[in-house]
DNA sequence: TGTACATCAGTGAACGCGCGTTCACTGATGTAC
DNA sequence: TGTACATCAGTGAACGCGCGTTCACTGATGTAC
């Protein structure tokens, strides 16, 4: 049978992602090195010296903040590559996938695309980690498909870590323009759309 | 003949430019959003209230800083990219630019990588209109040789904004890597020569 | 060249404010018997 | 089931500190004559 949350863990663990979401939430008009802990506690509505029965510090929530960000990444970024062959009727639905994900979880996009080069070096250090990790799940499923024999270990890799990186750039354009038109939005799928075509174009003449 | 400053605004000029250094030097370790004005004042050696003999605000200085630091990209983004033709020679040399551009200027990559993204809406879109214009300058570049015959005005920009966006990748690996091994800054060049490569591969055969 | 006045980059005191962190605490929940 | 004690998530007061901004100022540089 199922176990049960004791009352008190419960409301605990409430509380910890009430400290998370408010700071997700903070975090769209700055970057977290100048996220406050008193800012956060303020929006959850707890003491701030609740704060530290959660997280050391701010740091140690921002790499909280990565693996749900990233968590919620995962099956997008392994469904868009896994689709990423030369068919251009699966190009346009893997672009359709990072659309719908930023309309979903515009903070997590967000968050990751400020904070992979942010200004706080644990945090910096997990995205990359947890990319990394992406890229060679990314590597091993492009392995199975048949358009990958005769490539090198090494050359999958590389292609994978291209996948990805085009991935969170076409995710920030379209963070961008989420306030901004239709056209513009059909702009950035357009470009975005020729530029996974090439690599794709790229990929399949790889080995001439 | 040539007109020389006065001695007022030589010196002013002078304070100006030392606190937009000291900032840079300040944001290695943090972002712009969290920079304090009083830190750059006493970095540089002169009172709080003299910045604002220069600058309105942090934000306003950042983006002062976004001229400085694509103005030396400038130069290098347009070499690289004039080089990046089909051959592996120049391809080669195009990451040793790169590469070279980080050990010379590492804080203003560093600054670009990390505001591009950042927390100060500002700067943000102080990096994006530069890197548009670059971009705009590449594909300028791109039309003149005789493999974009055929090749429309609109992709000729979505290549250069690839070209663009593999260079700051690339040179924010090299980044990362500055205090690294040897081993670590050969394998960033490896892989970032064989996506050079592949994208140059996806251009050759695109009009097929 | 010399004088009298204007400009203005940089100063230093003062302000109110929010910050992170400490500490002893409270009272609901959990546990042992 | 009931009781007595332990645990521990969240509290609230207090602290010292650095922040951004204001203001009237100083004195070197610039300008008009």
């Amino acid at each position: 049978m199922s176990h049960t949350l004791g009352i008190r863990q419960a409301q605990k663990l409430k509380t910890r992602q009430a400290l998370l979401d408010a700071a997700l939430g903070l975090l769209e008009g700055q970057s977290l090195s100048s996220l406050g802990l008193r800012e956060v506690t303020r929006a959850v509505g707890v003491a701030p010296t609740a704060f530290y029965r959660h997280f050391r510090s701010i740091a140690d929530l921002g790499v909280a903040l990565v693996e749900e960000a990233l968590g919620s990444l995962h099956p997008m970024i392994r469904t868009t590559v896994t689709a990423a062959d030369n068919s251009d009727e699966r190009i346009a639905r893997a672009i359709e996938l990072i659309a719908g994900h930023v309309d979903a979880y515009p903070a997590h996009v967000r968050f990751i695309a400020r904070e992979r080069h942010g200004g706080v070096q644990s945090v910096r250090e997990a995205i990359r980690d947890q990319l990394a990790r992406f890229a060679e799940e990314v590597s091993a499923e492009l392995a199975k498909d048949r358009a990958a024999e005769g490539w090198s270990d090494e050359d999958l890799l590389m292609l994978a870590h291209l996948y990805v990186d085009q991935m969170l750039i076409t995710a920030s354009l379209f963070l961008e323009a989420l306030d901004g038109t239709v056209e513009d939005r059909e702009r950035i799928t357009q470009v975005a759309t020729r530029q996974m075509r090439l690599i794709s174009i790229g990929r399949q003449h790889w080995l001439d």
